[in-house]
DNA sequence: TCCTTTACGGGTCACTGTGCCTCGTAATGC
DNA sequence: GCATTACGAGGCACAGTGACCCGTAAAGGA
């Protein structure tokens, strides 16, 4: 007979779980419960039962319930975040601006990700996880990239990447309410008026 | 003889406690368990104790760890949070900007206040007290306000406090590290430059 | 002044979530 | 076919929650 605690993962993903289902049941679970139950109310208990999968298996490939809404998350996430090239700068950079607002108030992954970063304010741990995720300075840079033949007066591209975002994030994290699509619009006359 | 479940508050915060002392302990017992223990590790029996108060006094006036948190942070936070004037625009802004980053980085109250913004993200009752309280966009109105005559062109002042707050507060939310000063100097510029 | 009212500190209790362990079982790989 | 490994399920001790109940002490009205 062989222990359930050996083996390989130390802290969190050494190795992949031997069996895929195990893993998708697991997040599809994570996700699923998220816009049940809510974050708050998500167990690793639930999320074991939910997914039909023992509590220790959950246990062994993921050490927190914050690991493994990461994974589930950026699964979808870099996808919802990715928007087309358009031609004119500020229709590219609202179409950028609407999609994260949409990820961040609508989409299961984005929900994840605001718990995530909830989260982060309590444990260092979750925090450097979200830090080295990177999720909203990656596809803010890439937009960034994209226009910036049209604003030649760019800032550092890290104060790029936060004006941009931080606005319509800062909103979507402490009010009910985001950013309108009107002043989303305003907002990036502003900052294409400074940067120009 | 008489329960201790009858009398005033529902919710929340109908009456005053009638012992000033066991209110005073328990917020200044959260500052301490704050900056002690983290968010994470403070509970509610922890507060009492340290507090040297029956849980049940804790119980009776604040509902949940949130609602103390948020009470303990106002006390300090507005005050923390207000800049005396300049006469130049840019000095303004800059001063108020870096006050907000030692409030969110530093201060006993501002962890508080992060940690609340946290939660907020697990509980919509959270959210909303946030939101009531309204700490940010009450002090960035007043700077913005003594700034207005320098730029006359700013949007709508809703939007204006985003734009400036946000990419501050986004990022020390997000990231291990705050806007240094050389980038809130160069983001105060940037924003005068839009206003203009 | 007495005496009712009210909050107080302290203790108990049922309930829930956690994380670890141990079953017996099923899938994998040599 | 046989050893290895992950699997599900359940049990466990421990901690936090939030409700109760107790006896005490401090207001406030007569």
């Amino acid at each position: 007979m062989v222990s359930d605690t050996d083996h390989v993962p130390p802290g969190g993903k050494a190795g992949r779980p031997r069996s895929e289902r195990a893993r998708r049941a697991v997040l599809h679970a994570v996700d699923d419960l998220l816009v049940d139950v809510g974050y708050a109310a998500m167990t690793m208990k639930g999320i074991a039962e939910r997914a039909g999968v023992g509590r220790q298996t959950v246990y062994r490939w993921w050490s927190t319930k914050a690991e493994i809404l990461l994974e589930a998350c950026l699964v979808d996430a870099e996808e919802e975040l990715t928007t087309p090239p358009r031609p004119d700068a500020a229709d590219d950079l609202l179409a950028y601006l609407t999609a994260l607002t949409e990820f961040l108030t609508t989409s299961p992954a984005g929900l994840a990700y605001r718990a995530l970063i909830g989260e982060a304010q309590h444990d260092p741990v979750v925090r450097d996880l979200v830090h080295q995720a990177g999720l909203l300075a990656l596809s803010a840079h890439d937009v960034l990239r994209r226009v910036r033949s049209s604003a030649p007066n760019m800032p550092d591209e890290c104060l790029c990447a936060a004006q941009l975002t931080g606005p319509v994030v800062t909103q979507i994290l402490t009010t009910p309410e985001p950013l309108p699509e009107r002043l989303l619009e305003a907002h990036v006359a502003a900052l294409l008026r400074a940067w120009r």
